[in-house]
DNA sequence: TTAACTGCAAATCTTTTGCACAATC
DNA sequence: GATTGTGCAAAAGATTTGCAGTTAA
């Protein structure tokens, strides 16, 4: 695992904020000044595939990346933007009812 | 409302099925020869704003509408892309319960 | 030392925009 | 005749990729 990998994946375990790759990639730079935001993509793209980070991605926003791996609903203030992660076994049965069970996993995106 | 714009609304209502904008360009092209992908694009956002057509965007897909424009979930085969729409007054009230009364709108897609 | 990873610049893809012309009220 | 809408080409913005050089096991 590279710094700059190692880097990304601990600010993002760091926070439970949802931050965008740029956001990513101006901290990073306090730390590793030379870094390129195609590295933060690219690293950010495997820790998804990984199954070690989450990405969200919300219309008309850039994507942004969560340290909760398992599925969960988030709660999107339009206003201010704040992301809130929620978690509710009362989601996870109805998604599983309204699919028959056939659900792999589910987006859920609440604005308020 | 100009031919063009009346051509992309009727499409969208003749169909259950999700359009891209690109395959409306197409089906419209046959109809109209002449027509530009900025129009159908320019109408679409028209027509959402005036809230007649929905617009909906999955991750990794371009956005697709929606003739259906009250607030509902989709189901979604990561195979196939086929989108079906959910309609449950158990969502609304979840997303109410959830959301403490609060919520504006949500976006639900059950991926299987 | 060799395989994996980087930074840079250029490419990509979807969607939007500026503009001169055309259609509509 | 003024406003609104069009088609084209070019721009925009987020993300990805090719490549030559660098890092690290």
């Amino acid at each position: 695992m590279s710094k700059q990998k190692r880097e990304i994946f601990n600010l993002i375990n760091s926070t439970c904020d949802h931050f965008t790759a740029e956001k990513i990639f101006f901290e990073i730079k306090k730390v590793i000044p030379s870094i390129s935001l195609s590295t933060v993509y690219r690293n950010l793209n495997v820790l998804v595939q990984e199954n070690k980070i989450k990405c969200l991605k919300i219309s008309d926003s850039k994507s942004v990346y969560d340290r909760n791996v398992i599925n969960h609903a988030h709660l999107i203030s339009d206003k201010s933007g704040e992301i809130t992660d929620i978690f509710s076994d009362k989601i996870n049965s109805l998604i599983n009812e309204l699919s028959d069970g056939k659900a792999n996993s589910f987006d859920l995106i609440i604005h308020y």
